[in-house]
RNA sequence: GGCGCUAUCGUCUAACGGUUAGGACGUCAGGUUCUCAUCCUGAUAAUCGGGGUUCGAUUCCCCGUAGCGUCACCA
């Protein structure tokens, strides 16, 4: 049975956009093997903690389609999902590694612990824990407790090396000297994410741990633990880190950052998914665009690129401008409803949609293009003064009009062009501005129809 | 700095060890068009460097270089 999942932190304010890369990869493997996509809460710093966070992360989710079949809403057979409500877990387990050797109690304090590490950064050596505390006597370590003393619970690693395997990028082997007694409970009494994350995934039976990079250095810690615990290891994953174009970790960038940005700057998930999709991987045919059906069926887990790639917004909006143009109109007409509040009516939208289908790459230029049809210009991109005496003309030639449709509309204008002796292109660019403001518009003659006459003429005559 | 990972056009990527190194985005130049967009044509540009292995390396190995990750009582 294929299990994976993704264990999100509520220390910001929202998924990720790296989160939703791993979501959409563990989805759609659990997907493709008839599996489980579990959400756990990772709320082990409370120093961290973001109130409303979590919820925040899973709607997110559930807006780009990513529906998880166990989380800490809908509950599930392995629960809680959240991880502050699992405590008395993590410490059984950890008092298990005590008795077994493979861990013991440490009662340095901060400051010990950060001379420690000044001292070997002054002799250029790697900061290590100098297991002072394993040193204790049974009887001294009992004193300590009985009064309460401040104190965590500290991994014992053993000598050797330790060896695992990737699936993207085989076996990875590293010497346990450098790595340190890693913490496993915090003296507030919450595990680090090393403990939580081995005794959550083996307890929730997860069986493909498919995260990011940057946890690569941290599975030899866990891999050790499956030992001690004698649990069974799961398969991992590591994806590669997305970029920004600066080629810095994606976190910078002002909104970019997380998920829900791109829906409300107008992308559409499917898009984003799709994109998402083409980050370190393609498609066997090198198809572009594909569903997410058929991302399922033909995607695999060991055909995924171990190399960095750089999350390129240029290209996305190239991909979201393809899915509206192929998007059924009545779906993008909703979609755009939905996406304004109210701010343009079902019907007006009906109607321009043919005018703008083919011209807008996301949602939210549909509003630079027809924001005229509800509020009239107030300023003009070109100057009209020039043009007073054309525009006249076209205004009684308009006015005489007995049908408003586009092809009489075209014929009056096209004439008033001619008398008037401008070129076309310079005529409808007057006349483009009047009525819209702007250089750039849906098409005139049939904006000026939905318009309507009374307002065209209206618009005309107080130039 | 130690350890680890990575390295094909500007970007995303393709290429049983044998191809004129392919496609897409972008850019540029044309065509269509009353603007913009769409659409069509064409152009542009890459195997990080050095050694091996091999009849033959983008591909396998080593070294170098560069980038990234990681070295917390953060995840």
């Amino acid at each position: 049975m294929v299990r994976t999942r993704i264990p999100p932190s509520p220390t910001g304010n929202d998924l990720h956009i790296g989160n939703l890369y791993s979501a959409l990869i563990n989805w759609a493997y659990a997907r493709k093997h008839n599996g489980q996509f579990i959400v756990r809460i990772e709320d082990t710093d409370r120093t961290r903690f973001v109130q409303g966070a979590a919820e925040q992360i899973l709607a997110t989710l559930r807006s780009y389609g990513l529906e998880p079949d166990e989380d800490m809403i809908k509950g599930g057979p392995y629960g809680p999902y959240i991880q502050s409500q699992r405590l008395d877990l993590y410490k059984k387990y950890a008092q298990q590694l005590i008795s077994q050797g493979d861990a013991y109690y440490c009662f340095c304090s901060e400051e010990r612990l950060g001379e420690l590490r000044e001292r070997a950064k002054i002799e250029k050596r790697q900061p290590k824990y100098d297991r002072h505390c394993l040193k204790m006597s049974a009887q001294d370590i009992q004193d300590k407790l009985n009064e309460n003393a401040s104190h965590v619970i500290r991994l014992r690693i053993p000598d050797g090396s330790t060896t695992y395997k990737d699936t993207i990028r085989g076996e990875i082997t590293i010497e346990n000297a450098t790595l340190d007694d890693q913490v496993l409970i915090k003296s507030d009494g919450f595990p680090t994410y090393h403990m939580a994350v081995v005794v959550d995934d083996h307890l929730m039976e997860i069986s493909h741990v498919i995260r990011a990079e940057e946890w690569m250095a941290s599975v030899p810690k866990h891999v050790l633990l499956y030992d001690m615990l004698k649990w069974e290891l799961p398969i991992f994953t590591h994806l590669p880190l997305l970029r920004t174009p600066e080629k810095g970790k994606i976190s910078k960038r002002k909104g970019a950052v997380w998920a829900s940005w791109y829906l409300q700057e107008g992308y559409l998930s499917e898009a984003v998914l799709n994109y998402l999709a083409l980050m370190a991987w393609s498609h066997p045919d090198q198809k572009e665009i594909f569903s997410l059906d058929e991302y399922i069926s033909v995607f695999d887990l060991k055909d995924i690129n171990p190399s960095a790639p750089i999350f390129d917004v240029v290209k996305l909006t190239w991909m979201n401008g393809e899915y509206i143009r192929k998007m059924d109109p009545r779906k993008l007409s909703h979609k755009l409803f939905e996406f304004y509040g109210g701010k343009y009516s079902q019907e007006l939208i009906d109607k321009t949609i043919p005018l703008i289908q083919e011209r807008i790459k996301t949602l939210k230029e549909y509003d630079e293009y027809c924001n005229f049809f509800v509020n009239v210009p107030t300023e003009y991109e070109i100057d009209l003064e020039k043009y007073t005496n054309v525009i006249s003309k076209t205004n009684d030639a308009l006015g005489q009009l007995s049908a408003w449709s586009v092809e009489s509309i075209g014929e009056a204008m096209l004439q008033a062009a001619v008398d008037a002796g401008l070129k076309n292109s310079e005529y409808f660019m007057v006349m483009r501005v009047i009525i819209t403001g702007k250089k750039i518009s849906p098409p005139l003659n049939e904006s000026m129809v939905l318009l309507g006459k009374e307002e065209c003429i209206k618009r005309i005559s107080r130039n």
